[in-house]
DNA sequence: TGTTAGCACTCGTTATCATCGAGTGCTAAT
DNA sequence: ATTAGCACTCGATGATAACGAGTGCTAACA
């Protein structure tokens, strides 16, 4: 157990450090006001703190840097989270605009996120288990190639391709849209290739001529492949951070962001409330030196969507949480006013 | 006018500079073989080739790099375009998978491309200048509202969702939604709303009760705002280029990446065929110290996209001019065969 | 007994300086 | 007209010293 001068050492060096990323040495932290103790006794308590695995040193003559084992107790005890007023309301202005699409509603949202704390922000948009088929549309194009478009009751359109080996009859086409229809609104986007399968397959089977050479792209049409959405803000900005300085860190970190399944991956287990992953605790490698934080926003009936921020482990926590958790609230409040039912 | 030697000098200096990103010195180039002269020689018409701008010395008594001048007479002159049957194969197989969408096509095309040379690709969508209306969709989501899609003959899909201040009349926008699709099937996109306030705004008063209420929700619409799509490969390969060995200049390039208005402002006179601009012919100025190669592809009746290519002015000219070339033709042949007619 | 002043020591940073080598321009010889 | 030779330039490299912010330890102090 910390003893509370430990701890009002520790807190310190830990705010100055993620202020200055420059190692805090006893005599600089003796001058600081609110500091009632000399540089010597300092000297001793951060020994003590760096036996206890709290503190680090870049080199033997060195002042301290937090361990990550540091940074974990910070966030965990000695961050008393502020409410920061100006960027809550910021964040507010910015959201509350006649945008009526998570789309760009998320987009925008990582851009401002990254562009109040210069990290690195993602946002993913919902997985679609829960939303249900509201339209399905087939706009043929030529006579054998269409276009077919789903749209779900919270408004997400998607649309896909196709070319077929031989010619669409309309008339056909429009009575296997109708049943379609018919049968699927409401079934969960999920689960549209199962029932067409086990419920509709033999309907349209006596209803549509050839039925069975549409069979495999209407298969297709339904067969969700759930795409990730995601949208990043300030892959730049992140530079600004001095912990960026070589550029194989940056090349990495870029490569990274770049591999939209990678991120998947990263924030496929986010826990709802907040979130802080410290270095080595991130599970993937080109990110064991940074800190994650994640939280989620939701919607409609377990729509549940996540909202990430990625920096150096000298991250300003205090701010990042505060913020964070403004924009999971901000963000469930719209979404809630535009799709109230769902 | 440059004599024959000057031309062989120029060339294998520029070839060198380009391949090893060191400035060139006289000993060194006449060890090569193919090269007859003294380095005495070669010191002498290096001064000359100097005088008339086509070489700079870093310092003093440093070896030849080619001036923007020399590059730009080096891509006007010198290099015999090679076509690079390996890569021109890669390209092929990759465009024809089976992908029917533009935008698949467009984000994979742009990751290979950059892969290939290690500099940042773009490729734009085109503009939907003679793309015509195929299909209008209106879809409630609750009684106050609902998402409109557009259809275009080329399969491209656009949606907008609305937030009505009134509830939806499911018959009259039924009515609505077949008129304007009876009227506006084959006008041009950006014709759209212009039509539909000259020619259909009557006959919907005519047919639909309050149908004032619903002229601005139909007006927006219809009113097309270009969004300029584009894909961007390999923000990250061009690290490993030398040139971008310091850290402002990663973050202005990552910045001017990030800003899509920028880049479209930046690809917006692109002409049919290879264009070469180097350095500081660039009028953007975050790439005054780059090249941008640019070139076309096209479908449909006047439909057209731009591919481009951004790396340092020590570019390999004749690498990328036969890979974009390459690029354009599979493109356009991929597109002409999914959209014949349009 | 807990706290603090003092001091020798460590080590990264910065500046200085000599050396090296790849390059040049010029002159004289071929 | 071409080339060999040579003095000179200048960035890069590496060694060395001086500096300074920091530490750990010991002894003095309240």
């Amino acid at each position: 157990m910390l003893t509370e001068r430990q701890l009002l050492i520790l807190q310190m060096i830990i705010d100055d450090f993620i202020e200055t990323a420059h190692p805090v040495g006893s005599r600089a932290l003796a001058k600081k006001k609110n500091m009632p103790y000399s540089a010597a006794t300092i000297r001793n308590e951060m020994a003590d703190l760096e036996d206890l695995g709290f503190l680090e040193k870049t080199h033997s003559s060195s002042g301290r840097i937090p361990s990550e084992k540091g940074y974990r107790y910070y966030v965990d005890h000695l961050i008393a989270p502020i409410s920061d007023k100006s960027n809550k309301k910021i964040l507010k202005d910015i959201i509350d605009q006649e945008i009526y699409e998570l789309e760009q509603i998320a987009q925008i949202s990582a851009e401002v996120l990254s562009e109040l704390t210069n990290y690195t922000s993602i946002i993913l948009e919902p997985e679609l288990l829960e939303t249900k088929l509201k339209q399905l549309q087939i706009v043929p194009l030529s006579s054998r190639s269409a276009v077919a478009i789903l749209v779900t009751d919270t408004g997400h359109v998607e649309h896909r391709t196709m070319k077929m080996k031989n010619d669409i009859d309309p008339s056909d086409l429009e009575k296997v849209v109708n049943i379609l229809n018919d049968k699927l609104q409401g079934v969960p986007i999920v689960r549209l290739e199962e029932v067409f399968q086990r419920e509709i397959t033999k309907l349209l089977k006596q209803y549509v001529r050839n039925f069975d050479e549409s069979y495999e792209y209407i298969k297709n049409i339904l067969a969700h492949e759930q795409p990730v959405n995601l949208y990043i803000g300030g892959k730049a900005n992140i530079l600004l951070q001095p912990e960026f300085r070589d550029i194989s860190k940056i090349y990495s970190f870029l490569t990274m962001m770049e591999n939209k399944e990678q991120i998947a991956e990263l924030l496929k287990n986010t826990k709802h409330g907040i979130e802080v992953t410290i270095g080595n605790e991130n599970e993937i490698e080109a990110i064991k030196d940074l800190s994650l934080i994640t939280t989620t926003y939701h919607f409609g009936e377990g729509q549940v969507g996540t909202i990430a921020l990625l920096g150096p482990t000298r991250m300003e926590y205090r701010k990042v949480i505060s913020l964070l958790s403004s924009l999971s609230k901000e963000m469930s409040d719209v979404l809630h006013k535009y799709f109230p039912s769902s």
